[in-house]
DNA sequence: TAACAATCCTACCAATTTGGTAGGGAATAA
DNA sequence: TTATTCCCTACCAAATTGGTAGGATTGTTA
């Protein structure tokens, strides 16, 4: 399951993909309008913004706004930056990948069905994005 | 990702799937077998019986047993026993529903999203089985 | 029926993760 | 130069994870 600051992520990032090219946007406006702890969703952004995802402005009419188009932000990307692997195990996980101990990996069963698995999700939430959270929203 | 006690039922449950038929095994020898810490693996094997998927038997010549067919135990049944919900968000959750604060199901964009993940993940799930994951283990 | 062999049950524990809060520092605009 | 806004460090309580300990219970067999 996504944590709950995965999920403050969407909707923080829904707000921001909503009025992606108007500017940048209060993180107090969006706390208060999404429903969002203050200082959490300062911590949220901030690391949204490391990871290349969001831009930041200080001082008066600052704020935070979408670096790039939100029909280039995937599911997948949001995820893996704040919920990390999305592969239920980490034997099969593409960006955090960890060896899991006594498992010839050639020969493990559950981790074959777990890398089919993995990329029927990969499928769906590496193509969907933001926009789509938009769109899908009416 | 599924937990170490997840991956340590697969771990059990593919011993006995491999046993299938040949009479009860007891915790200890799965437990070294597989190398799985024994008093850990007791709760496991109780929980998985308790969710009627093995049977057991004490006493000299006792031990557990798969109670159906490997072919018959889906990956999404053991996962769901062990570890819990499936989908990515309490609101898509077939059998652990819960409602989220502050948003409206009918029209979150997000849950629309995490839907389409859900069923292409159980489409998978539902389908493998303790049985596939031997045949893949060559 | 006693002894033994196995699972079952209750309780506990340390380490990690989750979901925050507090308080001030640094940059920017008017 | 002051108000505004993001940025950073540190802390905290509660829940979860990954176990361990010790005995109770049930069944088998001599």
């Amino acid at each position: 399951m996504l944590s709950k600051k995965t999920q403050y992520a969407f909707r923080a990032l829904s707000y921001l993909a909503d009025n992606y090219g108007k500017g940048p946007v209060l993180i107090s406006c969006i706390a208060s309008e999404k429903n969002i702890p203050l200082k959490f969703l300062e911590n949220i952004l901030n690391e949204l913004k490391k990871a290349n995802l969001l831009k930041s402005k200080k001082g008066k009419g600052g704020g935070y706004s979408l670096k790039v188009s939100p029909k280039n932000i995937s599911l997948a990307t949001v995820i893996r930056v704040i919920n990390g692997p999305i592969a239920l195990l980490p034997c099969v996980s593409l960006n955090f990948y960890e060896k899991c101990a006594d498992c010839n990996e050639q020969h493990c069963g559950l981790r074959k069905m777990m890398t089919i698995t993995r990329d029927a999700t990969l499928k769906i939430l590496e193509k969907k994005t933001l926009y789509d959270i938009l769109v899908a929203a009416v």
